[in-house]
This record gives structure tokens, sequence and C-alpha cells, in this order.
DNA sequence: TAAGGTGTACGACATGAATCAAACAGATCC
DNA sequence: GGATCTGTTTGATTCATGTCGTACACCTTA
């Protein structure tokens, strides 16, 4: 559980998902991502989601694909899969200062 | 969106939210948490949680109640603040390991 | 066999986050 | 006013993690 949502809470693995997602039901070797960081820490991320239960790799010849574990997914944490797919604005939340909340008496 | 799962994707902040979400409709004074951490680290992870959009605050007296903005939560994220506040269990994925996996043929 | 392509493993580094301790500010109460 | 309670702020420390570079292993193709 929480490893699923440290797994999710990247910018990379996000834009993985989203990309694995889009692909779908195609699976998409480790290399043909568009993503501005090396191999290296591809593979890294890669494992993460693998640890974290979100993704299956399998060999093909030389290169690995990967494929979204979409059925568990919604079945452990239905919901998720949708919401972290979705594109939403990254910056609604316009709740940043405390000093001036006071909901006491307007309930708002 | 990435700022409300890096807030939840934290166990300190899990655990406060769910004690929220159990107290309520009550709202819980910032003292009021069963937490092995001290009052300023208390303090940080309100100001994430506020800041992600996740609760409000406001004072009474000398105290500062807190509250879920659950209607928020569940407009922008469906879903979500239900898969946090179920305890799953919080060891699953079995899916480790890497090499000996290939479901090209198996398909399962 | 040799060469090229694909992905991993390992070590090193930098950055960010969580935590604490101590000091501070406000409100309440005696 | 003085003491106490509640929560924040600040600075320092520790720790995790994302990133890179290099070297390596495996497969494929010529």
């Amino acid at each position: 559980m929480l490893t699923v949502l440290q797994a999710v809470a990247d910018p990379v693995r996000l834009s993985l998902l989203r990309q694995l997602a889009a692909a779908e039901p195609a699976e998409l070797a480790c290399g043909t991502f568009d993503l501005p960081i090396r191999k290296s820490g591809l593979s890294h991320h890669f494992t993460v989601l693998r640890q974290a239960g979100l993704l299956l790799q399998h060999d093909d010849g030389s290169r690995r694909l990967n494929r979204l574990r979409r059925a568990e997914f919604d079945e452990q944490f239905p919901g998720l899969l949708d919401l972290v797919l979705a594109d939403r604005p990254l910056t609604e939340p316009p709740a940043d200062e405390l000093p001036p909340v006071d909901a006491s008496v307007t309930g708002t």
C-alpha cells in the first residue's frame, strides 16, 4: 500500500505508467520511453514499479517488454490507476495559508 | 496531483488521515494524535497535508483543529481517500523477481 | 567469432525529506 | 502578572532516493 503510493508518487514513474497505459495492449520495451533520464536511472524506476506490483516484465530476445498489471492494480487499488492516468491540473490546491483559515462559523 | 500523491505516500501522514477520518465529523487538535514523533515533526506533516489541499485547519482558542477536506478530496481524486483509509495489507506484491517472469506464451 | 544493441549492476554523488531539539508566540487559567 | 498549554519556527542532522557514469551480461545479426 505504502509501497504502491510511493512508487506512484514520482514524476518519472507517473510518466512511465501513462505511456504504458497509452500503449496498451501493446507492450513497450524499456528503451522506447520518452524520458529525460539515462538508461540506468530508467532501469531503477522499472525496478521500483515492478516491486510495487504495478507492472510485469518479460524478455523478448534482447529486449525487455513491460506491461501494466492493470487487473491487479484495479482490484487492489480501485480507482487509483485511473487517477494516475488522468492528467489532472497539477496545481489546484490554493489552501497554502493557515492563519486566515477559520470555518468554525462559516462552515465553508 | 503529484503533490497529493507525495503527501499521501508517507506513513505518518497516512496515519494522520486515517485518524482524522475515524474521528469524523469531529475535528481533532494537533496534539491529540497518537504518533511516535515530536510536535515539530507533526507540525511539518500538517503543513504538507494542508498545502496539498487535503485538510483544513482553524484555530479554537489555543488549539488548532484539523478537518479532512473530504468533499474536495473525493471530487478531485475519486476513490483515493477510500483507498488511503482502507487498511490494506501492507505487503502483498510478491512480484520482486524479474528474471523468472515470462508471460509471452502463458499469458498469465 | 566479432560487433552492435538492450538492459542491469554497482559505485558515487547530490538533493530533498523527515526528524529532533530548542526557542518562540498566543491563548488560557490561576 | 505569572505559569502552563498548544502549536510553530528555525537550524542542524540524518537518511532515503533519484541520477549519472561506467562496466558488465545477454541476445541478435552479420
